[in-house]
DNA sequence: GTCTATATAGAGATAGAC
DNA sequence: GTCTATCTCTATATAGAC
């Protein structure tokens, strides 16, 4: 069976990918090293991806899914009201777990893309586009009479901005964070500030 | 004068490295651009700097003093009062304008560093060595009795990740932002959160 | 499909003349 | 100090045998 054959190395050179890009980054990954860590030559590497990123949009398509999957488990309606501490832990505790278990892909994508250099403002684009979820929640909110810090779409880039950075940040470093304790830190800074819920000393 | 020629072509591969860092970031410049663009031989870059990332480092001096003289013009003892709004408000906006002023430089060292890869955790490191201001501050308050969302060292690396990767991505737009609307933004979501300050409908 | 071998290109870095 | 010329290395990508 050719087919199986070759699905099995398309398989070995994502798993090797994820592996190297999980321990030395993206741009530091090579793609020989990634044909070498799946036991195939380089040439072979290129009968599966036209290039290093495209393999790198199967990891995330990957990725993707299984964040999609997730989310379904729990529903997610626009009407979530971020103002509930449960419903905006739960949403950061997903957010966090996902970074958590597809760190690889995570850590490839944010070197790939801060990489591409500043040119575009692809960096906005793509911020704004993977916070929409938070900011139609936001919007919602603020439908409803809520008076928001700001414009919707700002707040929610600067929610994801806070999470993608310092996800990236904790997750790259030797020893390991206690999860909880970050989202339940993240969860009241981002409800009730610095200055803490009402009659707080 | 010697001297003074050498001084000078320093100064000109400096500032064509500032130009082409803020078009087209750190890593997509190579030497032989710097040295074109300031009308200088490649071999001539040598002698003055040992790589790039020397050359990184001269620039990162001069931000680091012109934020420097910016914060010691208003003073900033421990003592301030983050869960005051005028103080915070003044801390944001002193960032804000710093990434502003030197973006070739703030794009660089974001390149410079994310692009180094995981490995070693120095993303965590240097978040946290630039927070260290606001931890300071939040330690102070956290002294004096008040109640923070979490952990000084986390919650101001918290700010950091929200700030750093927020500037990054406003700041290599093509179109020009509000800073005033941002550093309120940011004021106040970090100061009362999504809830907003006690009484909000 | 997979391999080995190789063409090609880019960029860092240095040697030596001026 | 600066330039021109060049060495060297690395990585992408392809060609052709099996």
């Amino acid at each position: 069976m050719r087919k199986a054959k070759a699905a099995e190395t398309r398989a070995a050179l994502l798993e090797a990918a994820r592996r190297l890009f999980a321990e030395r980054g993206f741009l530091n990954t090579k793609i020989t090293d990634i044909a070498a860590a799946a036991g195939r030559s380089a040439g072979s590497f290129y009968e599966h991806f036209a290039d290093r990123e495209e393999l790198l949009g199967a990891l995330l398509a990957e990725m993707e899914d299984s964040a999609d999957r997730e989310v379904a488990r729990a529903g997610h309606p626009r009407e979530h009201d971020l103002t509930d501490r449960d419903q905006l832990r739960e949403h950061l505790r997903i957010a966090w777990s996902v970074f958590r278990e597809h760190r690889a892909v995570m850590v490839a994508l944010f070197q790939s893309r801060v990489g591409a250099g500043p040119g575009d403002g692809r960096a906005w684009d793509d911020l704004t586009s993977e916070t929409a979820v938070f900011r139609h929640h936001l919007e919602y909110l603020r439908e409803r009479g809520h008076r928001l810090p700001g414009d919707p779409e700002l707040v929610a880039a600067a929610m994801g901005a806070m999470l993608g950075m310092l996800g990236y940040s904790m997750l790259t470093r030797a020893e390991p964070v206690g999860d909880d304790t970050v989202v339940d830190t993240l969860t009241d800074l981002l409800l009730y500030g610095l200055a803490g819920p009402a009659g707080t000393p």
